[in-house]
DNA sequence: AGGACTTAGAGTCGTTATGACTATAACTAA
DNA sequence: TTAGTTATAGTCATAACGACTCTAAGTCCT
């Protein structure tokens, strides 16, 4: 007997399927304000359940891929995203994630630069949307993004993670701006800057933002690490 | 035909199988220098594949458990161990962590005080090991209890971690000897006074240790929470 | 051309956290 | 009684931080 001809009770006794979702956070400016928002991409389902309704993109994990190779592919293929920023986040296994087939997620999380979401294949069933407005989510995966926001404004006030969801070169008023989107709270221009001047791997290049109504900002250059497959996790040092 | 018939090529195109493990880390006196120092049990393999090398207590997820409980069930089943500090640590999922069947595995940690450690069911086939000195383990167990130990030390150098492996009732030297310990350094015994007594959670009772040769030292108690499912990663908190 | 406006960026000041260190307290062992 | 040991309080210089001021260097408007 196939899996799919299987009944309900029948099905409860199969092992859990397994899958990859990932959380896209990239930038965009508010409609309202014009400032910088953390935006993410979903795709619409197309079969049951949840049909029609907006997800995570994710898939099953194919036999020959690591974990973060599926997460890549799923996201090429169903987005069009190929992001540098990619981590896992954390396996979501609750026992009712999903109606009849119990399901374990493993969620990876990226961030991406604007060239990057500029690749963005959108469609009738791809379409960006505002982090902290988004409507009922297919699954649980409302959950998963607030699980995400948290985990990104923990990052955040580590260190150097906002740099991976501006460009190549940024002003430190940018910097600035993600902090306070994330966070969502201000922070005095000048405090902020010379804390920023003090950590490493921030370079200041010699040329300047032009085209602004006031004094022209120099530009920075990030040139620290960037997460990979084995470097897994980076996390907070700090005294007791 | 069953997948215990399959052969090798046949079986690499099967859904990989999900397993959960958890490192539990616990302290012990060290034989040499009598300060506590950090171990962990491990169980024997008593099937194929690494049959006879030591392993991290783990097994597959029951159908109707959540990947908590199953990390629960599993411990208390194979090691008598029942950790009230039980956390997600990491999912692992690499193309050849096992030979022949892919395999991920949904790894826990959890950390046990005194009192916990002694329900341990010590047998020929399960036996607690120091963290640092760990012979060949099976699977990919060594990395992973590496990860475990990387995770720890950031969690400790963040805050209220290092209560949950001591007891009801402990002195503030007490909680100096297991950052000591885990973060391998030497700590200045005012100044760790000091930041401990400035946080929160940690209550000082009106009780003294005795029988030592010395000043009886106040013991204090541990106020603050503990994660449950619900609770799922605490993380560091620090600007720029 | 000139002044208003805006943000960039440097610097000041008082408070607080931190590391190195000193001094006293309170017990045991002899 | 004295030496040994750890507990616990406190000092001092330095570093980090938040609130704030001041000048620089552009654009925009009239």
């Amino acid at each position: 007997m196939s899996p799919t001809s299987a009944n309900v009770s029948e099905r409860s006794q199969e092992p859990p399927s397994l899958a990859i979702s990932t959380v896209i956070f990239g930038l965009r400016p508010s409609e309202a304000s014009g400032r910088p928002t953390l935006w993410l991409p979903l795709v619409r389902r197309i079969r049951q359940p949840y049909l029609g309704q907006w997800a995570l993109p994710g898939g099953p994990l194919a036999p020959s891929e690591s974990l973060q190779d599926a997460a890549s592919r799923n996201l090429l293929e169903t987005t069009g995203l190929a992001p540098r920023y990619l981590e896992q986040l954390y396996a979501f296994g609750g026992l009712h994630r999903s109606v009849g087939q119990r399901l374990v997620s493993i969620v990876y999380w990226a961030l991406v630069q604007p060239d990057e979401a500029e690749l963005t294949r959108e469609s009738e069933n791809v379409r960006w949307f505002r982090a902290d407005r988004l409507e009922r989510l297919a699954f649980d995966h409302n959950d998963i993004v607030e699980y995400a926001l948290w985990r990104l404004r923990n990052k955040m006030e580590y260190g150097s993670i906002a740099y991976h969801l501006l460009g190549e070169r940024f002003t430190l008023a940018q910097v600035r701006e993600v902090y306070e989107a994330v966070l969502d709270k201000q922070l005095d221009p000048a405090n902020f800057r010379r804390q920023l001047r003090a950590t490493p791997h921030i370079e200041a290049t010699d040329e300047y933002l032009t085209g602004t109504r006031h004094r022209p900002p120099r530009l920075y250059r990030y040139a620290g690490p960037v997460p990979d497959g084995s470097t897994r996790q980076s996390q907070a040092v700090r005294a007791p």
